[in-house]
DNA sequence: TTGATTGTTACCGG
DNA sequence: TCCGGTAACAATCA
């Protein structure tokens, strides 16, 4: 389900609801990762997103650190309780409103130290204002790997999946298969930079947004050539390759493999 | 029942 | 050390 603009806009939603206050912390089928026990009764003091892991700090230094993968969702609800639905692992009990969490890959308690190593191995956040572009540029271009596994290294930069990353390529023309040292600078801010709107609108629109055409025009669809057999540029077929174990998508007129 | 899916990590081999 | 490939884990739906 998510990429960095869902787990971002949890994080902003949620820290209404929950900063100030005392949260219940539970999980309904005792099944934090680490065995960590429930926090009760502690008041939240942040709610932060780093990349797409989201990060509750309560008093005395305990974080609740939460992974969606791939399956993952956030259900939030106006109070009073409602029964669970599906398998619900965590569960979060504000002032009035509850959030349930099913399918996460991670959920499990941290300590201040555990919670720093967490984000010194997350690359740059494309929608956190410290994050630093540089960074990004200079793995990608000390990089053999392709720019196709690189986008998707969160290590490398943070928030994009496999949607963004076959509608970036594509609306920067850049070939998946293009090594990173054989990228330029421009290219790669260029990429950053859209990147980083498209992510924006994301949060905003709640929905990822990569093909602006108004509606009504023959090619409406918010998305340009994710699972799409036509390029909305040139008409062409549109290529499938795996890479890093995803489907991409790409044009191969519109997106050459020199670079 | 099977396959696909907006993700990550550990481990191994080259 | 870097890079690619594979398996494991998570949950739901068509």
């Amino acid at each position: 389900m998510p990429e960095g603009h869902t787990i971002h806009r949890a994080a902003r939603d949620h820290q209404k609801l929950f900063v100030g206050y005392k949260v219940d912390v539970s999980s309904p089928q005792g099944r934090f990762n680490n065995g960590a026990k429930s926090i009760s009764k502690l008041e939240c003091v942040a709610v932060e997103a780093y990349g797409k892991h989201l990060l509750y700090e309560f008093k005395n230094d305990q974080f609740l650190h939460i992974h969606l993968g791939l399956f993952g969702r956030i259900r939030r609800r106006k109070l009073p309780i409602e029964e669970a639905k599906g398998k619900v692992r965590v569960r979060l009990v504000g002032k009035t409103h509850f959030v349930d969490i099913n399918g996460p890959t991670i959920c499990e308690i941290l300590d201040e130290e555990s919670k720093s190593k967490l984000i010194d191995r997350i690359g740059p956040d494309l929608l956190r204002k410290d994050a630093d572009p540089n960074k990004f540029f200079e793995r990608v271009i000390s990089s053999r790997a392709k720019i196709g596994t690189l986008l998707m290294d969160q290590s490398v930069v943070a928030g994009i999946g496999n949607i963004y990353r076959t509608e970036l390529l594509w609306r920067q023309k850049i070939h998946p298969n293009i090594l990173g040292k054989d990228l330029d600078r421009s290219q790669l801010e260029n990429l950053w930079n859209d990147a980083r709107a498209l992510l924006e609108v994301g949060v905003k629109r709640n929905k990822i947004i990569t093909n602006f055409k108004k509606a009504g025009s023959v090619n409406a669809d918010s998305l340009n050539i994710y699972k799409k057999k036509k390029c909305p540029g040139c008409m062409g077929v549109i290529s499938k390759i795996e890479i890093s174990g995803r489907v991409a998508y790409f044009c191969v007129y519109c997106q050459s493999e020199t670079s």
